[in-house]
DNA sequence: AATGAATGAGCCTTCATTCAT
DNA sequence: GATGAATGAAGGCTCATTCAT
């Protein structure tokens, strides 16, 4: 069965875009890759901007139809580890190649194009709030909306680093390696400092009103 | 006392090269800045990424001279929490303006060039170190060098998490505003993140051994 | 009964050309029009030059299908008056609709293409014949040829102005408005220069004459 | 002395933009006549706009310098008669080479661009204004601003209609030929013609009256 | 008879670099 | 030491045309 021109621009395309970002991608590189010439992005999906819209509804598309993360009905603890891991998985991508959506949403993270709007609500979003509902249980009833988002942002900050920082941490330490055994590793470090700062919560609370340090909403 | 073109356009350089990261910014952009022509930029530095390598490392020099971060006797927690509140402030840029040579480094953290390795061994390894310090001081002695990595990234993750993740932030809730108070208050929270986990350890450490997970160099 | 794609882009071409001149329009806006695709005009005619040429032929029958200009027996001036104001409304285009063709003839003018001459010898010539008859009755018998073409051109050069120089009209004076009754105040006072002029012809001559001026063919 | 880029520039660019238009003359065709390249356009100019904007400036001040056309104290006919020559001559473009203003002039009658507004307040009308002058003083005191108006289109439409329908006249009569000669005779004839009616207006007021078919301001 | 798909050529623009003074 | 001028390469886009079904 032959590629179409259109699945195999779009295909060369959530690569090239998922590596170099939408600015940086030129339509020539994606053509190549396709091998086609550049008037044929034009005829399938009119310009750059609408093409790069087009592939990311595609990867949308495609993600939507791969397995999920499948929380069942553990405890909260178990369901933040299973979370971690399967978020730093995607994010670093050892475990399966990571998935081109992930580059991109990375490079929309760095580089925001008018689409990132769309990226949010579609995928970030709903990947969110199965992380708030996770923190929420782990913390206390009165716990503010501030604590439940900064908890969040404190999990996806650090696993979002061992992307991010890659080109740092290489320098820093040469002998790093981020083999499968490691990812897991790490992923286990992560949940266990966010369990541990969720759990100090109460403490935290009772320092930050006596200190007048608290932020509520 | 005239500047000289040379340093009108190495301090024009800087704030474009920081605002806009080494292969967004053009030649064009700097020197109307800097108030002189392109043929200049050759003339004095080469190329473009002669030019660049020369900027960032003023921009080094600029940093040596500045104060820095003092963490004096405290106790370990005290440091954590002054280098945690100088780094955010430095990241998000509120308290004071970020300096030239942060912005560069978080644009090379997105967008490495080849100058990253001086950068790394000039500027990022240093305060690293200190981190680190301050981390060793933290945990229990038989920390192995794992942990004491783990935790510095952690650290580092969540801070730098307010800087890359702020484009999906402001469209995840609309109503974060950063003023001073509220960097503040995360600084708290990461803070407080950091130092639970660190406390942790011993226990994770045991369990980890137990479930078989953990990695050890 | 269901138009032919050839039908349907005939239509849409005579009015994008009429638009837009042969050059300014694309393939794309006549076939978005019609509702086809682009491989429709090469395949029932060719290219673009051939395809022009069927529409304008096809105008011309349209042409002479339609109702024309009937002078009947009235006096030259009578005739001349009539001629005025189907002239001046057809290329103004209030009191009915510019014909499709008479749109093809005005961009021909300024743009010509290779068409002009057929264009010329069917619509053209014809029309500029009746308008010779007229003014050939208003002129005495000894006219030059020279007298009988220029009386021409200036009946005609005065008609086609409003449609020529209409942008620059606009600003000249703001308040300009085509109302019906406008143009008819206009097709009056083309008339009445007209026919002043031919009166006034075999004065001119005399003058023309003794002054050393005149041009006799 | 050698020309500058930026003079061959705009010395090719008055031909081009005179023979093409605006939006027909590609820069490829006047760097190419320049002996430059396209980079040199946006070096000098920015852009086309802007490349033709400074083009129709400098046509400007060309025109400026030029001997302009000289009306004394002659009685309005003979002023009349000087101002259909010296336009004739310049629209027809045989006495000498038509200037590029001129040109220019005539390609935004038929393709406007946003210029066309500099080109009527710069150079059209205060031409304008010497013309209604004259057919003020030819018209009786209680003309209307219409007849004004009417008897100046009515000369400039005569004298345009040579240019604009050249493509035309040339195939209607084949044994026509632009001699200064005819072009001379084709200025008396235009001029005899305005002159008649002018003269013929106050018979024209009372039919108009009569008839209802006045157009009053 | 008709059309979705593909493509080469050309246009305008931007940019880093080089040249000549 | 400094700069106005020039330029080749590349990018995104449009368009008429051609191919394959």
């Amino acid at each position: 069965m032959r590629k179409t021109t259109r699945a195999k621009l779009i295909e060369a395309a959530l690569e090239v875009f998922g590596e170099r970002g939408y600015h940086h991608a030129t339509i020539q590189q994606i053509v190549r890759r396709a091998g086609t010439n550049v008037a044929a992005v034009n005829y399938h999906f009119g310009d750059k901007a609408q093409f790069y819209g087009e592939v990311v509804s595609h990867a949308l598309t495609l993600d939507q139809d791969a397995e999920h993360m499948d929380l069942g009905d553990e405890p909260p603890e178990e369901q933040l580890r299973t979370f971690v891991f399967w978020f730093l998985h995607h994010v670093v991508g050892i475990h399966k190649p990571s998935s081109s959506l992930e580059k991109i949403h990375i490079q929309e993270m760095v580089n925001p194009s008018p689409i990132l709007d769309t990226l949010v609500e579609t995928f970030i979003r709903p990947n969110h709030m199965k992380l708030r509902a996770i923190v929420a249980a782990l913390l206390p009833d009165d716990a503010t909306e501030q604590d439940v988002r900064h908890h969040c942002f404190s999990v996806i900050g650090q696993c979002l680093h061992y992307k991010f920082a890659r080109p740092v941490m290489d320098r820093l330490y040469a002998d790093i390696e981020f083999t499968e055994d490691y990812v897991n590793a790490l992923a286990e470090h992560i949940t266990n400092v966010s369990l541990a700062g969720m759990r100090a919560v109460p403490r935290q609370r009772l320092m930050a009103t006596r200190s007048g340090r608290a932020h509520q909403s």
